[in-house]
DNA sequence: TATTTTTGTATTGTATACAATCTTAGTCTA
DNA sequence: TAGACTAAGATTGTATACAATACAAAAATA
């Protein structure tokens, strides 16, 4: 079979899970020396490592000075989130045109679980952290757009969770975000993919808005 | 000044524009043996032009059996297609929002040029290619987001150039195409960003819309 | 003859060594 | 003291060498 996993593979995804976490800080310089005597190996594939990271934006690298953690201001992760909205809103448009209803009871059935979860009141940080973003990769991959998938799966969503930890644009009410979701996913099973779509950027808008909202502070006291 | 132009640097520039122009064409094979022998220097460079390219989605790579031009299917490029209706729309309507009336104007401008030359009748190729990305780009810049912009111009635009040679998906009555730009244009020029978006999205549609008529014929007859 | 196995070659993945560049600490000067 | 310059150190860019894997052609077998 042609899936061996080489070893920059294997160091690319370890410090892609190191940065998301926050282990590995913005700003935080990685050095291929570093890399090596974390991981082994010989300069080479940690090279290849600091690229692939480089490709998804995780790492900036500047010729002859080496990479360090990508570092983005209010203003750049507000673009992102910008493009978000857009994107995720096509993505659940789609989603309502192509879902299979085999994978829409799925989704129903993922929802009835988180709310369960919340009802208990323990899985709440589930919920507020990989739960969230189950309901949202699967509306993805729904949209049976392949290059949809890849940009906000392999692209955006990295920075986007890397974020979650300092600002406070993540899930903070969860029960408001269920109901949200449940919205949605009542618009898909009607198959009413505009209503599905609006439901969707508005619930991705309201992290855009407080945004917007820490970007007006700042500029108060810089 | 830190801006050095490395060795890798240069190759994967030369390559990119080999690859769009289809100098290189699609499922050909690169092996990094073959590129120090066009270019010169060693083979780490080599290896990171073509990590760059794969970065760009210009080249497919399998772990030690090497990399070949990308191959996209109909289905595949209708799939960028799609996103690129959603993304330039965007862009479209944050340009109506935020361009300046300086570049308003320029962009005005740039489409009396391009009238000209469409009636000396002598500019047409130079229309058909880079006229008609100059505007496409023009605005995305005007939109201010940087993300959209690495998005559109960074990630699905080569892949379109690419592929112009040789589906029809081109500009192919340039007049037309004109007067769709001059449209555009003016919704810009009244901040009507709805409008803006909706005659873009249109604008570009109409590719789409070939290529899906593309794929049905490919079904009659595998 | 068709199919499978084997073996050889070519190509990539990795390791090490050297050269070019940047960073930083220290010194010197205004 | 602040700032500019210099030199040492560290780090990256590049080159070469070796190992592991995949591809292809030849040989063997049914």
């Amino acid at each position: 079979m042609g899936d061996t996993k080489t070893l920059a593979d294997k160091v690319f995804s370890e410090v892609t899970t190191s940065i998301v976490r926050g282990e590995l800080k913005p700003g935080e310089r990685i050095s291929e020396q570093n890399l090596v005597e974390r991981y082994g190996g010989s300069r080479a594939p940690m090279r290849e490592a600091i690229q692939r990271l480089e490709a998804r934006h995780l790492v900036v690298r500047v010729p002859h000075a080496g990479a360090r953690v990508v570092s983005l201001t209010l203003s750049e992760l507000a673009d992102i989130y910008e493009v978000r909205v857009e994107l995720e809103g096509m993505a659940c448009r789609l989603a309502a045109q192509r879902m299979t209803d085999e994978e829409v009871a799925d989704l129903q059935a993922l929802l009835r679980k988180h709310e369960e979860m919340i009802e208990a009141e323990q899985g709440l940080s589930y919920y507020q952290k990989a739960g969230d973003l189950d309901f949202h990769y699967r509306l993805i991959r729904g949209s049976k757009n392949q290059r949809l998938h890849q940009m906000l799966c392999g692209e955006l969503y990295h920075l986007v969770r890397m974020y979650r930890y300092q600002t406070s644009t993540g899930v903070r009410r969860p029960l408001q975000a269920l109901k949200e979701h449940q919205r949605i996913v009542e618009a898909i099973a009607a198959r009413d993919a505009e209503l599905a779509e609006l439901l969707m950027r508005r619930h991705i808008q309201a992290s855009l808005t407080n945004l917007e909202r820490l970007m007006a502070e700042e500029e108060g006291r810089p």
